[in-house]
DNA sequence: GTTAGCACTCGCGAACGCCGAGTGCTAACA
DNA sequence: TGTTAGCACTCGGCGTTCGCGAGTGCTAAC
């Protein structure tokens, strides 16, 4: 059987109703409420072909009618409507977004705080993957006798700090010696480039200092590689609290448990690159303790080169085409605030 | 009226069940869990005195007896026993927050997180004070062309970064020069050290750049001292949801929203110098929507001299002597941490 | 001062019954 | 053939009632 008009009406009338009031919704409302021109009996027939066709579920044998998993998923698919945050409101999240955005996280935390503001939602967003950064700049500073801070600078403002602890202490001119052959040497240079024959050439350079090359290289591979030192900014946790599907206390602990693993984060929002806003719903999550859940997600990149994550979760009842806006305005403001900042080619 | 012996293990008694099971307690239920030698009768009076002296309270006309806030401050300041946690515990706690602790963020990070893992409640620590260190090192390094990086090394491990955005693009023998002046000229000084005559003094060295002091005294100046600029650092803020006391979800919500902002976080766990753990009990506390809510805090200190604060929130039913000898393992560990990193004295 | 006894209080959970929103089915209608 | 009115039925939610039990205060006797 397939969804005729009117089904498809109706069913968008259930979704929306849903949506807005978290309760299940019976054939003589729908027939008041919307003006099908049809009577509650008639929708109550197409309810119940609805129901047959799985895109609707009835909680409880004698009340209205949900939208199932499925049903979202036809809706978000074909039905929804994706609409451009408009001047005004894409103005409006800029400001929100307006202090220091040269360290990216502050950037990051801010954009998570902004979005979570702009949806009531939890938000969750990643620092750019710095494997697919080059980097800019590295210098040492001295900490303390034996203590040195590498300063690492990358594309699209990415500024990470190590420590390194050394047997011998370095003085000021010392370590600007070092800065500079690695600063120059490695700039430009990714992941990738860290070949056997670049370190080697590099140790060269850096002549009676040499021996410093090994474990700046393996603490900055470590950092550029490792994928625990991704940072993963979340905002507005509590904001699922308000919700009367997590009113369950229990329910509600569990999420918030979930929430807090970095890791589950982090495997929740990533997504292949691509330019679209990707979403998830309910069941279809693969962390099974977000079930009721849905994610809404997105990359942000610089030069087509997708650098990081940035994503929406809410209950399965979702105001997604509002999300789905929003954060295209937010992935468009990192874009450009990243963009601005990429060294400009010579002219 | 004063509390006799028996008075006292009995309120030790209601306050002791209470914490640890957060249920009214009656006569009866006393005189048979605990061996007092003397009928429920008799605790009864006894109970009855110590609700009219206010110790106790009875949330129900016919219910069992729940201690007050006085009569926690009455366990606290007189009755409770402190212990200190011994060497096997003390031992677990170090390993807790054994990586990078050169970096003061990662070291309040898991300090936070070690400690809300050990008490089960809700932990807040403040990063260092900036006022009241001393400058070790301040260097800067090249973002892009407009962008510069100022990286503040102080006491106690502390590198906060700063981006400053510069008219006149700098190279790097150019940022070495004026990094060489500064991290020189800087070097041990303190907030109060910054006087117009000192300034003109640096300026003075800097030559032909400067013109580069104002703005970069501009923005370390308003990094130490700017209280926002702070960072705070929370861990197990849904630890508070599992107990009984907030299973109502507005009672949660407004906590979990209270202590979602920074500013009131400062103010609840920041205390005068001084090396006692101090306890705000219920009422006593400034913040109206943690009334329901006990805190215990300390401040951690390098040479005296007090750094940053750390603190445990949870309810008012709160393991006080357990909460009090891990908080001061806590601070005893980041004093060693923070000690271990001071710049030696020349022998 | 301590205790036993007793009448009284009251929160809480179980049982019960009603209301209303909602359903499916059937028969009549356009 | 699709639409509608009518009707019997379902069942979750809610308010009421009621008994239980933990607890209390008071009194009188030890």
């Amino acid at each position: 059987m397939l969804l005729n008009e009117r089904k498809i009406k109706i069913l968008d009338a259930i979704i929306k109703d849903y949506i807005a009031t978290a309760e299940p919704i019976g054939s003589r409302t729908i027939a008041k409420k919307f003006d099908f021109g049809v009577s509650s009996a008639t929708i109550r027939n197409e309810m119940s072909d609805l129901e047959e066709m799985g895109y609707i579920v009835q909680p409880h044998l004698s009340s209205g009618r949900v939208p199932s998993d499925k049903g979202y998923r036809y809706y978000v698919d074909t039905m929804m409507k994706q609409k451009e945050l408009d001047e005004a409101q894409f103005a409006f999240l800029k400001e929100l977004i307006a202090g220091n955005i040269n360290q990216i996280d502050y950037l990051m935390k801010e954009t998570a705080k902004a979005l979570a503001f702009m949806t009531n939602y939890t938000t969750v967003v990643t620092e750019p993957k710095l494997d697919k950064t080059r980097i800019r700049n590295l210098q040492l500073v001295s900490v303390d006798e034996h203590n040195i801070l590498i300063i690492l600078v990358t594309d699209a403002k990415v500024v990470k700090q190590m420590t390194l602890t050394v047997e011998t202490p370095l003085g000021f001119n010392e370590l600007t010696e070092i800065s500079f052959v690695l600063g120059t040497s490695f700039s430009g240079a990714s992941y990738e480039s860290f070949t056997p024959e670049f370190c080697e050439s590099v140790e060269k350079k850096l002549g009676r200092y040499g021996y410093m090359l090994e474990p700046i290289v393996g603490a900055v591979l470590n950092t550029i590689i490792s994928e625990s030192n991704t940072d993963v900014y979340t905002s507005g946790v509590k904001n699922l609290l308000s919700f009367p599907e997590f009113s369950d206390m229990d329910k509600a602990r569990t999420i918030l448990n979930a929430l807090d693993e970095k890791q589950t984060l982090i495997s929740l929002i990533s997504k292949e690159d691509g330019e679209t806003v990707q979403i998830v719903i309910g069941e279809e999550n693969e962390v099974a303790h977000l079930r009721d859940c849905s994610i809404i997600k997105a990359n942000y990149s610089l030069g087509g080169q997708s650098y990081g994550s940035i994503g929406v979760i809410g209950p399965t009842r979702m105001d997604y085409p509002r999300v789905v806006s929003v954060l295209k305005g937010m992935v468009k403001n990192i874009n450009k605030i990243l963009d601005n900042n990429k060294p400009k080619q010579a002219p």
